[in-house]
DNA sequence: GGGAGAAATGAAAACATTTGCAATATTATT
DNA sequence: AATAATATTGCAAATGTTTTCATTTCTCCC
């Protein structure tokens, strides 16, 4: 009963040959259109589906791009993954979607895992990999992209924006408005280049005017509401505040935002705070964040677009690109208040 | 040069058979360990990395599953997505996602293309979906589930939350807090099972103390802060005011949050709101917001591992599971203030 | 040292396709 | 109506594995 419905059977059920039926899929306009007709009908009655596998071991391609993330949940990566995924579907591949967790171990095991399911290209988020990981790209030649953060000088083309400037961008807003006060939260720096990248634009932009954050100001937390709010909580319980906290992205804002509000400190009048990213929602808080666009659906977009022409043409085209960043001034930040 | 480096390759380099190098892999109780070493010198020399495509067309498992969502970058599905995968991964398997933003034709295509693909096994999103595409998995015998939503009787095993259940316990705590005149803002509810059931147990709890929601304040607005702030934001510049806003989702919350706080109306003294969903940093909000909390991350894993019994075990397993919500009462609800 | 039994290996078929080439059918041309 | 050109189709080989079965090589024991 459980008869295996493969090309064989629908050449049967159309009564040509094999061949026929690959090439009615392949080049239809290499067959007759009536036979083509009895064809879909045999397709369509045994309920035919091709098996992409075997195509596959065909260097044809497999029609799949390899995607590894450091994770999913997070607001900013959601967003992109997003726009990459409707981009590159509609371009006619689907993606194999992987997370590590920021462990470059693991990142390694699912690059690997990559290449075993013969994906026609893989991209990564980040300028940063282990040696590892880039090397077996390299050896078997997959083409590969690096998304999020742009560097001139990455081991692959990359597709982002540059996080420097956009700490930079922010650290000079806060400088020119005054501030010389300043704590950042930021998450751990290790094995995330955009982090790192972001806090020292906003350190080189604050050491311009003579400003530095204190190491008692540093504060860590990885990206979430709760820790940031935790973390600006028992900063004003210290009792010794700055007049600006910048944030390593637009969550940790919003959670230095809440801390704030239930401490009773005025936003913008006794505290400015900035964000990194401008995610969704940060416009409409209230008040209104303070932030550097980092357009992910455009990242998103151009990448799939890049990584798709990587796959497909023979010569080595330049493919990175540059997506510019943007401050928004907004509603929670000002000149710092009266100490 | 591009000397291809298949299984016969390694075989040559380690002079043996490409069946022991098979083999090794698979069955390396089978082989000599000294065999088994000069294998996985020639394998490591060689950079040789295993098709998964091959192996797939001897009916082996291909080692991924699809993943069908509306779209990756609303904060609960990154949530689930995020554990979904982590722990699909950990069981070995490789995640195929698409997305098709709601639109139920495209979910076809989709679902087609993972058949194409051989995955082991298909989740979905929610208990709807088009008839084709639940006859189409039907008839390809591939293992599905749902995800999500759990209904008894649904066409496939579901692992999720009752939606209903979800709506009317928010829907109950307002009513019992004395509310009378009640507003809602939730998404379009085509083709949207949980948004709609929600809903349904929202109005019936409700129902229950003879209260119902007027024409006029069930706001419809998409999951998104900045929508769901101007339905507020519009619904404050009417004038005629309720006293509790039911929201869809953690999402419109915040939204209608932030709508309230710049028309400087106070939560929750003069507004009750509340959310559902318990999104991260919903209880970090301030005031922080009572929200049914349905827990994303428990769900993702019990359906990682649903679905891999699904595919790996022969026999038909019952595989749902109904993971429980909880209402989570917190600041921003309170008996209704004066009028 | 000769077998018996077990362990290790290899040969070849199978998996579901695609494709180059040859064979056949259809048209066009005179 | 015959020939040439072209459009369709089928045959068979190729793709990179796995697996069954047969064969070879080891061990162990008397």
């Amino acid at each position: 009963m459980k008869k295996k419905t493969d090309i064989i059977a629908v050449a049967r059920a159309a009564r040509v040959s094999p061949s026929t039926v690959s090439r009615s899929f392949n080049h239809p306009d290499l067959v007759k259109a009536s036979t083509r007709k009895k064809i879909d009908a045999a397709v369509r009655q045994l309920g035919y589906i091709r098996n992409r596998a075997a195509q596959t071991i065909h260097g044809i391609r497999s029609g799949t791009i390899g995607l590894i993330v450091p994770t999913v949940d997070q607001a900013i990566f959601a967003e992109l993954i997003q726009s990459f995924s409707e981009a590159v579907e509609n371009l006619g591949f689907t993606i194999l979607l992987a997370s590590h967790g920021f462990d470059l171990d693991r990142e390694y095991a699912l690059t690997r895992k990559m290449l075993e399911h013969r994906v026609d290209g893989v991209a990564l988020i980040g300028i940063e990999h282990a040696q590892d990981t880039l090397e077996l790209l390299a050896q078997q030649d997959m083409p590969t992209l690096l998304l999020w953060s742009f560097s001139p000088d990455a081991a692959f083309p990359c597709v982002g924006a540059d996080n420097y400037q956009a700490g930079y961008l922010i650290g000079a807003h806060v400088a020119a408005l005054g501030h010389k006060r300043v704590a950042a939260i930021f998450p751990p720096l290790g094995g995330n280049d955009r982090a790192s990248l972001r806090f020292a634009g906003v350190t080189d932009a604050l050491e311009a005017v003579g400003c530095t954050i204190p190491e008692a100001w540093r504060l860590v937390a990885p990206y979430s509401v709760a820790t940031a709010k935790s973390a600006v909580e028992a900063l004003i319980a210290e009792g010794d505040l700055p007049t600006a906290i910048v944030c390593g992205n637009d969550v940790l804002a919003w959670g230095a935002l809440h801390a704030l509000m239930r401490g009773g400190i005025a936003v913008p009048g006794q505290m400015t705070v900035t964000g990194i990213g401008d995610f969704n929602g940060s416009k409409e808080f209230e008040p209104s964040l303070t932030t550097v666009r980092i357009p992910a659906r455009t990242i998103g977009a151009k990448a799939a677009e890049a990584i798709v022409r990587l796959t497909t043409s023979e010569e080595e085209v330049d493919t990175g690109a540059l997506i510019p960043t943007e401050i928004m001034v907004r509603g929670t930040s000002g000149p710092p208040g009266k100490a």
